[in-house]
DNA sequence: CCTGGAGTTGTCCTA
DNA sequence: TTAGGACAACTCCAG
C-alpha cells in the first residue's frame, strides 16, 4: 500500500492537511513535485517565481530529510508525469491541497477523473485559503463583487480557522526511479540578475514563521498608517511565502489572535483584513475566470488603449522620469518585489497616464514578481485600470507626485532606489522637472542626461485618460 | 420585487 | 495653509 502527497502551491510541513492526512495512513508515503513548465502558454511560471520556487523545492526537500523522507521530484505534464507515476509506483491513494486558478481546475479534474477512474482514491483539501471560494457566497448562492460584504461574510463565518499540527513523523519513502536534481530544471537564471533576490529573501517555511513574528512584535501595531509608506518596512512582505506556501494565512490568523482577540489592535484587523483580500481575489478569479485575461466590465473590451512599445518598456526599466514610478519599478526589477503602495501608483502610471493596457502591466509583474500570484495579480491590474470588481472611480487618477509627497515625505525610498536623484533638495524630488537650473546644477541633475525628462505630461494625459472613459459611457 | 445605502487605497478647485 | 465639496452614474447587496 501506498501514498502520494502531490506538493504544488503548498511547499510546507506544518499546517498542511494533505500531508497531514498522508502522514496518519502510516503507509509508505511519496512526496512529489512535477515542475511543468508549461511551454510558452500565457502564465506559465515567471523568471522571478521560478528563482523562488528553485529555492522553495531545496529547502523543502532539506525539511523532508530531517524526517527520513525526501522530495521526488519530476519534470514534465502534471497530467502524464502523475499518472504515470501512479501507475509505475503502484500508488493507492494520492493527496492534495487544492488549486483555484481556472487552468489548474482544469488539470486537477482531469487527472482526478482518471485516477478514480483506475480505482485509486484521490482526497483533496483546502490548504492555502481562509475559506475556498464557495464557502462565502451571498444568500442566493451568488459570489460577491464587492469587498466589504465579501468581508462581512467571512468575519461572520469567523476569521479564526484552525490550522493543523506538523506531522510527527513522515511514514517511509519506498524505492523510487531517480529523477532529476532540483539544479537540473534549471530555474535558476543564466545571467546572474539574481544577486538583489539573494538579500532580500530567504526563501524557506522557517524564514517565513520568523518574517510574521517579527512583524506581530513590531509592524503590525501602526500597520493602518505605515502599511503605505514604502520608505518603511511596515508591511509583512509575506506574499511570496504565502503564494508558494511557505506560509498559511491560517497560520497568519491563528499567530495574531489570542484570548483577547486579534493582537495590535486595530493593525492586526487591517492586516487580517489585507488576508482576506486575498480570499476574494481567489473568489473573483473562481467564479469569473476568464479575468486572467478578460475585463469584468465588458464594456472595457473596446476601450481604447494605447500602443508604444517604447514606453512601455520605458515603464518596464524604471526610465520614465516620474521618480516614483521608477523607484518602484527599479525595486521590482532588483529584489522582485515592489511595495503596496507602489504598486498601485506604477499601475495607475501605466494604464492612466500612458494609456497602455493593463494586461502588459500584469504580464510584466506575472514575470518579475516573487509574489506573482494569477488571482491577486489580475484583481489589482483590473482595479487599478478601472474595469475590475469594486474599481476605483474614473476620477480617482493617481498623480505621481503628490503620492510621492504623501507616501515617501523624506524622499528615503526615491533617492534608494533612483540614485541619479540623491543630491536632489526634498521640494523638488518628487519633480525634477520643475527645479530651477541652479537647484539641477547644485545636485549634479541634468534631465536628459542623468536622468530622464519624463516621458507624459501629468496634467495633460490625465485629461486624456478621463476624455477615455467617457467614451464608455455612449458604449 | 423594491428600496436605499454604500462602495480600499484620489485629485483639484475654491473659498 | 487648509478644509470641503465636486467629480458619474452604476451596481451591488441586504433587508
Amino acid at each position: 500500500m501506498r501514498v502520494l502527497v502531490w506538493f504544488r502551491n503548498d511547499l510546507r510541513l506544518k499546517d498542511n492537511p494533505a500531508l497531514l492526512a498522508a502522514c496518519a495512513t502510516g503507509i509508505d508515503l511519496i512526496p512529489l513535485y512535477i515542475y511543468d513548465p508549461k511551454g510558452t502558454t500565457e502564465w506559465a511560471i515567471g523568471s522571478a517565481s521560478r528563482w523562488w520556487l528553485h529555492h522553495s523545492l531545496s529547502e523543502l526537500r532539506q525539511s523532508l530529510k530531517t524526517f527520513g523522507s525526501d522530495l521526488v521530484l519530476r519534470s514534465g505534464s502534471e497530467f502524464d508525469i502523475l499518472t504515470q507515476v501512479i501507475e509505475q509506483e503502484s500508488v493507492d491513494y494520492v493527496f492534495w491541497n487544492r488549486r483555484y486558478s481556472p487552468d489548474d481546475i482544469v488539470i486537477d479534474t482531469a487527472i482526478k477523473r482518471v485516477l478514480k477512474s483506475r480505482g485509486v482514491k484521490v482526497q483533496t483539501f483546502n490548504g492555502s485559503l481562509l475559506y475556498e471560494p464557495w464557502e462565502v457566497v451571498r444568500a442566493g448562492g451568488e459570489p460577491y463583487k464587492v469587498f466589504t460584504p465579501f468581508w462581512n461574510a467571512l468575519q461572520k463565518q469567523g476569521l479564526y480557522r484552525m490550522p493543523e499540527a506538523a506531522p510527527e513523523g513522515i511514514p517511509h519513502l519506498p524505492k523510487i526511479q531517480a529523477g532529476p536534481e532540483i539544479a537540473d530544471l534549471d530555474l535558476l537564471p543564466k545571467i546572474p540578475w539574481d544577486q538583489g533576490f539573494c538579500e532580500e529573501w530567504e526563501v524557506s517555511e522557517r524564514a517565513a514563521e520568523s518574517r510574521l513574528r517579527t512583524f506581530k512584535h513590531g509592524a503590525i501595531m501602526g500597520y493602518q498608517q505605515m502599511r503605505d509608506r514604502p520608505d518603511i518596512e511596515g508591511t509583512s512582505k509575506l506574499s511570496p511565502y504565502l503564494h508558494f506556501g511557505q506560509i498559511s494565512p491560517r497560520q497568519i490568523v491563528g499567530e495574531l489572535l489570542d484570548t483577547t482577540g486579534i493582537i495590535g489592535g486595530a493593525g492586526g484587523l487591517a492586516f487580517v483584513r489585507e488576508i482576506a483580500w486575498r480570499d476574494f481575489a481567489h473568489h473573483l478569479l473562481y467564479y469569473f475566470p476568464d479575468t486572467q485575461d478578460q475585463p469584468l466590465d465588458k464594456r472595457f473590451v473596446r476601450f481604447p488603449w494605447s500602443q508604444d512599445d517604447e514606453a512601455l518598456k520605458r515603464w518596464q526599466r524604471g526610465m520614465t522620469g516620474v521618480p516614483i514610478v521608477d523607484a518602484g519599478m527599479r525595486e521590482l526589477w532588483h529584489t522582485g518585489w515592489m511595495h503596496n503602495r507602489v504598486r498601485m501608483i506604477v499601475a495607475s502610471f501605466l494604464t492612466k497616464n500612458l494609456q497602455l493596457h493593463w494586461l502588459h502591466g500584469s504580464r510584466w509583474f506575472w514575470d518579475t514578481l516573487v509574489d506573482a500570484d494569477l488571482a491577486s495579480n489580475s484583481f489589482g491590474w483590473q482595479w487599478s485600470a478601472g474595469c475590475g470588481a469594486d474599481a476605483a472611480p474614473f476620477f480617482r487618477i493617481f498623480n505621481p507626485v503628490l503620492q510621492g509627497k504623501k507616501f515617501d515625505p523624506n524622499g528615503d525610498y526615491v533617492r534608494l532606489w533612483v540614485p541619479e536623484l540623491s543630491r536632489m533638495p526634498l521640494a523638488y524630488l518628487h519633480e525634477p522637472w520643475a527645479a530651477p537650473l541652479t537647484v539641477k546644477q547644485t545636485a549634479g541633475v541634468v534631465l536628459g542626461e542623468q536622468y530622464p525628462e519624463p516621458i507624459v505630461d501629468l496634467k495633460e494625459s490625465r485629461r486624456v485618460a478621463l476624455e477615455g472613459f467617457a467614451t464608455l459611457k455612449e458604449i
